[in-house]
DNA sequence: CGAGTTTGACCCGCGC
DNA sequence: GCGCGGGTCAAACTCG
């Protein structure tokens, strides 16, 4: 019994008193519940025992204390993500305010080792300028994004002494967003990356976390929950590169994991 | 061998 | 019309 949880609990387990956690895991917190944690069951005979009691509403006291604990869940979500709104619309506002063309700021941009949500220029409409700090010994131009960008051309400007580079964005063979990227000419540690047009895609990274939440909801249907599934490798591995190498991929699975909490929060 | 990069040539809009 | 400069193309090249 134990083993069948743990597949739905480990791919969130750094999470273990978030909300979101909670809510997602609830349907087995309550099967967990209810079947007081039956070691014997092994066989089918045992299965269907056990959906017959998770669904017959006179089970008596746990049932009783399931339906506390749901209520509590829910109230403790939509606590959560009311908060998490407002704090993401402060986060907004402040960013709005503090953003300014003229005097470009770069101090808190960031290494790109350790890659977070740079300065955003309010745009022309259709484009997006971006800074970014990178290592000054990196001569490369490469900002990763989360996108595949494939070069075509490579120019010296006149107001810039540095090259500037021109990529298509080989994601999607559809796509029609270019970037721009050159070096500032304020701060040599600063690429200034341009952006044309709106991807027509996820990216890489949202591919993956849209993947993982898409995992979990499998997971919820009680029948999946008693074969053991197992997460594609390949996911698993994709996922593990992107926790390592892409701390943005955080916010993009939270994100993920969010919307499809929204899509289930009936049950 | 396929995907990505390099780089010189070419295209095109703009100002004079 | 001409020259300049930014943007794009495409053949050659590199790399895994």
């Amino acid at each position: 019994m134990a083993a069948t949880i743990d597949l739905s609990l480990s791919l969130f387990c750094s999470a273990e008193d978030s909300p979101i956690y909670t809510h997602l895991n609830y349907k087995y917190v309550l099967k967990v519940r209810e079947v007081s944690f039956n070691d014997d069951y092994d066989d089918d005979d045992d299965h269907r025992s056990i959906e017959k009691a998770v669904d017959d509403p006179s089970v008596g006291d746990l049932s009783n204390e399931n339906i506390k604990l749901k209520e509590k869940l829910i109230i403790a979500y939509d606590k959560y993500y009311s908060l998490k709104t407002h704090v993401k619309k402060l986060m907004q506002d402040k960013e709005i305010l503090e953003w300014s063309p003229r005097k470009r700021k770069f101090e808190d941009t960031v290494q790109q080792s350790s890659w977070k949500r740079p300065h955003e220029e309010p745009a022309r409409s259709g484009t997006k300028t971006v800074y970014v700090r990178i290592d000054l010994s990196d001569k490369s131009l490469v900002v990763k994004d989360g996108y595949q960008w494939r070069k075509y051309g490579q120019k010296v400007t006149r107001d810039n002494p540095s090259p500037r580079a021109y990529y298509k964005c080989s994601s999607a063979p559809t796509c029609p967003v270019k970037k721009k990227v050159q070096r500032s000419m304020d701060d040599d540690g600063v690429v200034v990356v341009t952006y044309e047009g709106e991807h027509n895609h996820r990216s890489a990274m949202q591919e993956a976390a849209y993947a993982l939440a898409h995992e979990s909801e499998i997971f919820s249907t009680s029948e999946r929950m008693f074969n053991s599934p197992k997460l594609d490798e390949g996911l698993v591995e994709q996922m593990a590169t992107y926790l390592s190498k892409d701390p943005n991929f955080t916010s993009e699975l939270a994100a993920a994991i969010s919307s499809k909490i929204l899509e289930v929060k009936t049950f």
